[in-house]
DNA sequence: ACCTGAACACCGTTCAAGT
DNA sequence: ACCTGAACACCGTTCAAGT
């Protein structure tokens, strides 16, 4: 005899991506999670097989917003691929403030975590294509990947508390988007 | 009446990295700790004040190896700068894929995780000092930060496993070092 | 067909009792 | 002064029993 359904996929993650932001990746327990969709925690085993496999869905929706950010952010066609450049990079930063703790999950998750291909390849498409404009069909793809790495490594240092020499953090930030856009520009020029 | 040291606090640092390497962070328990040195789990708050201080125990030493390996690879004052800056940046990569869950500690801490600004000072001089002579005085410390990120950043994507898109991960280090140098070294141009 | 309480194995941590 | 067993609170996960 069929019982109505208290909860659903879509909400247990959302209570994922809440709990994981405000109490930390320890902070993300299957009990936790139960209690905020109004459930015993066995009853999640329904929907979802394990603990790692809700981490990964949560990463998995992070990554697709964070894709969202930077499409956004990349703007119209039109413009100048260098500014294009930077909103982007300044995307990715606003971003990693807004969830610090999932961006954190989703650049160095444990070994288990494996992100889906498809996320990923809409996560970069934009990136890879204002990197095209600037550095050449045949170069896009070098160029994307070393624009990606510096504004992730950038923003998870940042994030880890790594710049503690003293100087001026956004200045570096900048300094950095502007030195990245040359180099890959340069790069075109051969 | 006193008891003879069954272990010590090097002796658990040294037990943590190795688990924290074979079975990943969650692998790293007090328990499979104590085993290790021989001890029950209790006595190891003799020495470190709970779980969280033997990770940034760990963290910390594995910091300071990175920092020596990248000091050891920046080699004599007298050679090219753009040289050593590429010669620093492999080593970056192959600590990495030598000690890759300790790295990804590192760079993406939980957040109770705080490195220690010793440790992370003298694991950046050497790389400050190469970018100073690429980009000169002025810039060194933003230099020194938009190449760590880029290195970091890499190396981090890289174990994740973030680059699915096919082309050849070797050759885009490869361009990424090339085009960093540049870009750091014109910085000093201006 | 979904939900629950009970149960199991495991973990971090504390503490009184041993030597 | 260090080490231990026992205990507690907590977690992930399974499963038989309820509706």
């Amino acid at each position: 005899m069929p019982t109505p359904d208290r909860t659903s996929l879509a909400e247990i993650v959302e209570a994922g991506r809440e709990l994981l932001e405000r109490d930390g990746l320890d902070g993300l327990t299957m009990q936790a999670v139960a209690t905020r969709v109004g459930v015993r925690a066995p009853s999640l085993y329904k929907r979802v097989s394990n603990r790692d496999a809700l981490v990964a869905l949560v990463a998995d929706a992070t990554l697709r917003e964070l894709g969202d950010s930077v499409d956004a952010a990349a703007g119209e066609l039109e413009r100048d691929p260098r500014e294009r450049l930077r909103e982007m990079a300044r995307a990715v930063r606003a971003f990693a403030r807004r969830r610090p703790v999932a961006f954190r999950l989703i650049f160095a998750p444990g070994a288990e975590l494996r992100l889906d291909p498809d996320s990923l390849a809409r996560s970069s498409a934009s990136v890879v294509a204002v990197s095209g404009e600037l550095a050449g069909e045949e170069h896009a793809l070098d160029a994307a990947r070393t624009f990606t790495a510096w504004a992730n490594g950038f923003v998870s240092m940042e994030l880890a508390g790594a710049f503690r020499l003293g100087g001026d953090v956004d200045r570096a930030f900048e300094f950095g988007v502007e030195r990245l856009a040359d180099a890959v520009a340069a790069s075109g020029a051969r």
